[in-house]
DNA sequence: TATGAATGAGCCTTCATTCAT
DNA sequence: AATGAATGAAGGCTCATTCAT
């Protein structure tokens, strides 16, 4: 039955798009990112119908990694503050491990192309590790703040200090990871 | 008998390119802003000499008004907490009452095509009133985590807080506005 | 084990290839054609090495079966009037019959992708027809004027009057057939 | 007010369009175009907005000329022979006299890029002439073959009877065009 | 100075054809 | 023989910038 879709030419694809976007934005051309992935024009749009479609199926690998991590990484003991300073570790590990997914996840939620369907299955990959967290701070905050707290801060803050450890000597990143959980912990304490 | 330039079909050209960099990204086309300025596209490039040019002195004119309403609105009297809470309250009706210049400031902060003159003058901006704040803080937080507290987090929470209040039911908002001061004041308490 | 070219496939290649080009013209691209055929798009390639080829081709099929009505029905006997009469209606019968066919047959003429050699051949296959047509006019019409007569407006005037009868209601129909024919009758006497 | 839009190029345009759209059908390329016209690629689509804009103001352009040959030719005396005689006489002169615009003409009615208001507005404008042919056909022809002999038959016929001047060294020319006039007249006569 | 036509590089996408499977 | 992925040359159109008026 010919040749099959090779998944290594789409990662090769979606690598590149990434490489470029997070250098240059969505503005990249298909062109450019056809060439860093080492295949021709047409062939991009063999494994995506459209530069949208490309966009999109990026944004949906890269929160499907980021969601995996937070999952994979969940304690399923412990008391609330260890469990969600162990998860503070993941989010920040995972963004310091991936640069370039945290640019381009910039980009991309700034392009004003996600459609609405991604965003929404994207929702649907953190609901069950974010109903794990509800319940970690379940005694610790104000309910009337939870989401607050969870859907806006969390992951907002981590990126905030992530970004702080990217502009710091290494010697500063344990600091400021622990300078970001404080706040966040003693900041959502009821 | 050269004519001056005309400071009104300056602050035109800024305020359609405000509008339409919002709404569609830096992408949108220099052709669109003269347009919706009521000018002629050539116009435009009498008054910036090039696209990026236009895009730099909008970040700064976007800019400058934050660092003025913050720095107008720095109490000069009153307790530590008073003196920031102050600042916070400036700082989200700010956000609020100036949603597109909020937009713009992100689509041109990913834009990649700030330069790096552009930050350093923005920087110089927000000196006096970052040292302002800097003096508020001094005894309620560690020295150490102070440039983390305030260079990295104070508007970037602040940010959050106003996304978090446009999508919510008007009645919520002073509530998320107490939330995140309550957060950055707890979370940075030494 | 040389698998034969199937003769069936040949001709869905064909007739898919009709019904699109006479919606589209000769712009159908041949994947579209492959795959209204139900083939794969490589599989037309070998039936038809050039898009060019299958034009021709196609072109050829349809000349074919338009020249084997005309020669089928033509009439032995009876007078010249009574058998060009056939021949008209013959004629009209076909076109009404085959709406695609005679919109292909446009697009193709006009395409300047057929070659002079299926004109060629096309004319070779109307050459019985047309010798039996030119013996049934003899006595009718000034010879000089006998190739005008049928080479250039027999078939044209068909034409026309199929169209016209396709932009009619029905019950119009023999009414325009009639007015057709005599047009070509009495304006061919001599 | 800056440079005004040159109808000489407009004209260039239309003129190196006509000849390649005749050459090549409307499969043309607008770069080709533009380049035939002497202009840069970008100039064609300051002057059309897209190529179906410049297909369709290609084609009224050119029923404009020949409805304007037909009105400005038609004698307003005579026997109804005459007039009618004269009108053919125009028709066929005006399509020996402009070859291209007839292979145009061609191209562009079986492209499918003509829109129903160009055609709605083609049909007005050829309004006037028909209504004077069929006031000087009324006593000729049979009134419910009216409409078939003049909007269906007159123009199919004169073009048909040009291809075969075309076709035919000239010397035959004359003979082409009595024949042509004699069928369209003896043809309709009730 | 103000205007907007002119420019041509560049963008996304399509397509006939080839070739690995 | 059949399949459909791979290819890269076009194609239509947009856009920042220049320049004649």
């Amino acid at each position: 039955m010919a040749r099959p879709l090779s998944e290594e030419k789409r990662e090769a694809i979606l690598a590149a798009a990434a490489e470029l976007i997070a250098t240059s934005g969505t503005g990249a051309s298909t062109a450019s990112i056809a060439k860093a992935a080492g295949v021709a024009e047409g062939t991009l749009f063999t494994y995506f119908a459209t530069k949208d479609d490309l966009l999109n199926q990026l944004f949906l690998e890269i929160e499907t990694n980021l969601a995996q991590t937070m999952m994979a990484a969940y304690p399923a003991k412990g008391g609330s503050r260890e469990r969600i300073r162990h998860l503070w570790d993941r989010l920040i590990a995972w963004g310091a491990a991936n640069p370039t997914w945290r640019k381009v996840l910039r980009q991309l939620k700034v392009s004003g192309r996600i459609t609405a369907e991604s965003r929404r299955r994207s929702n649907a990959l953190f609901r069950e590790s974010r109903e794990l967290v509800e319940q970690s701070m379940a005694g610790h905050v104000d309910p009337e703040r939870m989401s607050f707290y969870i859907d806006t801060v969390l992951i907002g803050l981590a990126d905030m200090t992530i970004d702080a450890m990217a502009a710091s000597p290494k010697k500063q990143h344990e600091h400021l990871k622990q300078a970001g959980f404080d706040l966040y912990w003693k900041g959502t304490a009821v």
